[in-house]
DNA sequence: GTCTATACGACGATAGAC
DNA sequence: GTCTATCGTCGTATAGAC
């Protein structure tokens, strides 16, 4: 494990706990145990560089774990259960939802810089794609498989946003169940 | 208008757009043509009141303007279709999307106060309980009703941050077209 | 590649005059 | 109810030694 790496994942955990703007350089270094000049060594554009950093890893292991589920399950309304399931399980185990969302870390979007907009466009677009590849093996239309792809997307952020809100993990819970209706329902 | 609500006019707007980390007392101060004595006597506990005083301003807006749509509508269907196109139509004027979110303000809700999240949470349940009492009235189950208006919730909620981050209004097109099948399918 | 020391502006908040 | 002046802390970033 480089230092670089180190950095970024314990970064990670950070932002994704109090956003981009809620973490200070100096907490990232106290937790990380290394120094100022260190860290400007590896990420020479400062905090800013780091977060691109953190988010682009964010999608990577994101990316791979909806793989991972989409290739164990037969079809896309079975991935959709084990997604949320595992969603909701972390919650129960830590009290908040890390994965699969970047809202958490940055939703002032109209005020961040584009790079760090497109970093996160970046994300949903790979699950989207996931997710609509999936759809269409299933044997939905490429339109109706796009629309749906949305849908999941959309309604998954939604309500991790409101099980952080609500303190619960029931709007998961039956978002879950209303996701696999309409997926069974338009086949 | 008092001193105090022109100071939560403008404040809501400065937090829609940068997040409540995003933006500066001194920001708040310039734009408000107030001193730092007088925002404190109106809000003695400082930036967290205002906040909250935000919050609720906000809440109380987009509460009125949904029970208004939803008295023009006849069905929840219709009321679906009216909301999001006014919500594409904000974005498309004024390249954001600033009502019927509090997810652009606060979203690290796990390092928020109490006080904030329950803002936030009631917001959420004002909004599903109109969107619950009419889907009962168009003659949906009180079971069926409780879970579409939380998927009406949640789908509308991420398609918004979705618009934001794509930075194109397709995400609620396409969540209009979708929520007005879900809710024709279950009828 | 890692360290210390330092810069300097912005932060939220308070005290006290008017 | 509004003002100015000021506090102490923290923010990000840089320079230069080792």
């Amino acid at each position: 494990m480089t230092t670089k790496s180190m950095i970024i994942d314990i970064s990670t955990t950070l932002f994704k706990q109090k956003g981009y703007k809620g973490v200070g350089l100096n907490e990232i270094l106290k937790e990380c145990k290394v120094t100022k000049g260190s860290l400007y060594h590896h990420f020479p554009n400062g905090k800013e560089e780091l977060l691109i950093a953190c988010l682009n890893s964010m999608s990577c292991a994101i990316t791979t774990d909806i793989v991972d589920i989409f290739k164990r399950c037969q079809s896309t309304r079975e991935a959709v259960k084990v997604m949320i399931e595992q969603l909701i399980g972390d919650f129960e185990r830590q009290g908040t939802i890390a994965g699969y969302t970047f809202t958490s870390i940055v939703s002032e979007m109209g005020s961040m810089s584009e790079p760090v907009r497109i970093a996160c466009s970046d994300l949903y677009i790979k699950m989207q794609g996931i997710y609509r590849r999936k759809l269409y093996e299933d044997g939905f239309s490429k339109e109706a498989a796009e629309s749906l792809a949305l849908m999941m997307t959309a309604t998954i952020e939604g309500g991790i946003m409101l099980c952080l809100t609500k303190k619960t993990s029931e709007p998961l819970q039956i978002i879950s169940y209303e996701l696999v209706n309409l997926l069974k329902e338009h086949q």
